[in-house]
DNA sequence: CGTTGCTTTGACCGATTGGTCAAATCATGC
DNA sequence: GCATGATTTGACCAATCGGTCAAAGCAACG
């Protein structure tokens, strides 16, 4: 019989460092449950959004107890943030590769292409985010007005100076920017839709031509 | 003392017409608050999406009680629809007044000019029409891939023509139908992330002229 | 001005939700 | 092979959910 009064459990530590120093460093099992958690989190949070997902069917997707999930993560809230916490990095990754000293268009394009690919290998991912913009950014709002435009900002004025040298056809940068990740987003985003128009082909074999086409008519000088 | 076993409530015919024929007529009132609930319903909906919305808020922001307001639907399900049937036709409408007699490249910009109008004028329809759909269209999947498709399929097949005809640069129409609603629904999909990045600047403010030369130099054969 | 039927609501219900807990089971290093 | 702590779970809880109901309040028409 047991005597110890509350073992301390996972959930006590494994924030995965960052927070507090002490923490004992994860097993075997934690790595891998809370890999296998996160990616269940994301395929339920991304088809439902935050609120009408539910753990029950997290963990059930995940092949788990509700309570075993719990013992991995604190909360629904927790798996959320979890997710969304390395998800813009990873979402501004294609931005940051851009280089000011690289050939203008060249640079767009392969931003752009890049940017596909991420709807192509990310959808979830891709969606998750989707979501938490359309009702309002309720948890990453703050990180919107910062990082991410500090960001762009940079980027935009690269461009803007590859415009001014005549080396780019002269456009509103930012908005430029907005439509890469509009049009690429929305093969991810929109999935169900774009298929249901295009019958049985599939949307990302036709757009990389498509997306190139127009903004090489858009940009070449 | 009343003796009326149960009084046939407004929920029981004033679903405006389409289903039974003795449908008594709406009365002044019921045309009132069913008005003042979609509305509030729209507001929750298009920024909590379906299973996040809640009947309370949807009440409390409409001005009634909760049995108040499913007297007049029957049920949750119910205002959702409601919502969605009028809308979709609604969001085609600019793309129907495409005319296949018209100016090839005067049409595509005034489709563009129409569908920015309505981000700007309907963002809480385009949010729930975005919803919707980044969660699998679970409510209206079946439509796409009918109605939808063959109004696109039709006007896609308008624009190769043009295309063909040398009016117009060559291009994916569909891909090209698609861009316009990924970037026009952008800045009311997307509004908060925009915003953030732009800092005080009205994001619809630069996004017609940018649209208009991005698909001028895309479409001018 | 009273009756009739439309409208409104407080109280309530069963189902589902996120989360807890104690006890049982398992893995692992000694 | 056993002691210790990590892992797992069935049972449970309070809060919230969508929806119901009977009774009360109101408007409109004669």
């Amino acid at each position: 019989m047991p005597k110890n009064p509350a073992p301390r459990a996972a959930r006590d530590r494994a924030q995965e460092g960052e927070a507090s120093g002490a923490s004992r460093p994860a097993t075997r099992i934690q790595t891998e449950k809370r890999a296998l958690i996160l990616d269940a989190a994301l395929e339920v949070f991304s088809e439902r959004g935050f609120r009408g997902a539910t753990v029950d069917e997290i963990a059930g997707r995940a092949g788990l107890s509700k309570p075993n999930l719990l013992y991995y993560f604190p909360s629904k809230e927790a798996m959320h943030e979890a997710l969304l916490n390395g998800l813009l990095d990873t979402w501004l990754d294609p931005l940051r590769e851009i280089d000011p000293n690289g050939e203008p268009l060249d640079e767009i394009l392969a931003y752009v292409r890049r940017k596909l690919e991420m709807s192509r290998k990310f959808p979830r991912e891709s969606r998750l985010f989707a979501n938490e913009i359309v009702q309002g950014a309720p948890r990453i709002g703050d990180t919107l007005g910062t990082d991410l435009k500090v960001l762009v900002d940079e980027k935009a004025a690269v461009i803007q100076g590859w415009m001014d040298d005549g080396r780019l056809a002269t456009s509103h940068p930012h908005h430029l920017i907005f439509s890469i990740w509009s049009l690429t987003q929305h093969y991810a985003d929109f999935d169900v839709q774009v298929r249901a128009v295009l019958g049985g082909e599939d949307p990302l074999d036709g757009a990389p031509a498509f997306l190139e086409t127009l903004y090489r008519r858009t940009l070449v000088p």
